[in-house]
DNA sequence: GACAATATTATGTAGCTACATATTAATGTA
DNA sequence: TACATTAATATGTAGCTACATAATATTGTC
């Protein structure tokens, strides 16, 4: 069946793809299990579980304990976003960053940021809304909740120097992230920081995140028009 | 040092996490070999790399053969789209599915394709535009080119019943995907299909895939006014 | 000193064993 | 039959060895 000495666990990825994409397995099958493939492809299980973790990864197939590894009925199409600090981003395009800190409170959580974390009472947070600029024009402008008990050393830091942004990402690893992206029209409020016309497409991120249960922070970023979100993978 | 018997992975790379975080190792800083850590932890190397190979993929730490690993100076944050067919996505909701095949021809590719694909020569494609539709009402628009050299078996499908997208995902594995979104004002053409007022604010996906260095297909998704795309991880 | 050939080194991978864990299937008991 | 207990099973993880690979450091030659 297989002459190679050596398989790679990316040979064997492919080689499983395959009868998948070939309907040798067709959607919502069940794939034979770890130690039978290896037999068949003439490797260790472990290249097996190396390969089907990768397939698992990327959304071809599910695996459960016990339950086997099946194909995944709905194909899906996956793609990591960078998102990097916002100053990074505007400094590699070759614009100057420059960063206002416009209002700073501290506020009962609103029921729309409790939506967010899903949380059912109200707690005390940080409230900033800020606003980056590239090149001395308006970038993106952040209203942005940062939980006071999850991230109580916040209130130690100058927000006029360091953009929350910046500092969090620096300083609190999250476990859980929630996204939302969309596009709104561009508002009266929106054109006073952002320099837009009413009329204006802007393009919204919403992200939300936390440590275990704990909320972190729960932020709204409009962007210029004109603002394009760009991966490759 | 160590008490526990055994170490899991995560627990491995929350401990290095912690020590990126509290600045023991700080930005551009060389970490230690897996061997070092190993040692230190009192684990086997394969149980550093399983910890690194996390830290390296979540964009925390990047790793070289022979240079070793080091911090990240510009710490991202890594967001995982799970963009499905559209068809599940609209049945996801609870809605009815519907698709309108629009347009079909054989072109040569445009400019644009050609730039999206990194192409210096025009290549034949078939162009095709296409609405799907939730509960009646226009839910996204694509304007998509598939590579008639890369997918030529598109020609025998029906894509008056099937869609492009559908038949795409299916059958054709890609290895590498470009994504672009942005925010659009709605034109006199969206208003036609999409049913949109001229200043609605329109959400725009751009996709390229390829399989290898072969283009598959290239498409702008114009979704309906209010669309959202979101995410949790 | 310049540059090619070679050695060194840290990560990457393949293969093995043993055990952990989650989940389903089978069994026993009231 | 209903439900708790136990067994069986496929994936997940930890630890080990050996070798592959890529990038850097060293050496040798002109």
């Amino acid at each position: 069946m297989t002459d190679k000495r050596r398989h790679s666990w990316t040979d064997i990825r492919d080689s499983i793809r395959k009868m998948i994409l070939d309907s040798t397995y067709g959607p919502g099958d069940k794939l034979p299990r770890d130690e039978e493939f290896a037999a068949q492809f003439g490797c260790a299980r472990s290249t097996v579980h190396r390969a089907m973790r990768d397939l698992a990864e990327s959304g071809t197939v599910e695996r459960r304990r016990k339950g086997g590894t099946m194909v995944r009925r709905d194909p899906v199409t996956r793609a990591t976003l960078n998102i990097p600090i916002t100053r990074l981003e505007v400094e590699q395009k070759g614009s100057v960053y420059q960063y206002q800190l416009i209002r700073q409170s501290v506020q009962i959580s609103s029921q729309a940021i409790m939506a967010n974390f899903g949380l059912h009472e109200a707690r005390p947070m940080l409230r900033v809304e800020a606003l980056h600029l590239a090149d001395n024009r308006p970038y993106i402008f952040e209203d942005r909740w940062i939980c006071l008990e999850t991230v109580p050393e916040i209130k130690a830091v100058d927000l006029t120097r360091e953009s929350a942004n910046e500092w969090l990402v620096r300083h609190r690893p999250y476990s859980r992230c929630d996204l939302r992206l969309y596009a709104r029209p561009g508002t009266e409020s929106d054109s006073e920081v952002l320099q837009s016309k009413t009329g204006d497409a802007l393009f919204v991120m919403e992200r939300t995140t936390w440590i275990g249960e704990d909320p972190i922070t729960s932020l709204r970023a409009v962007a210029h028009p004109g603002y394009q979100l760009f991966t490759q993978g």
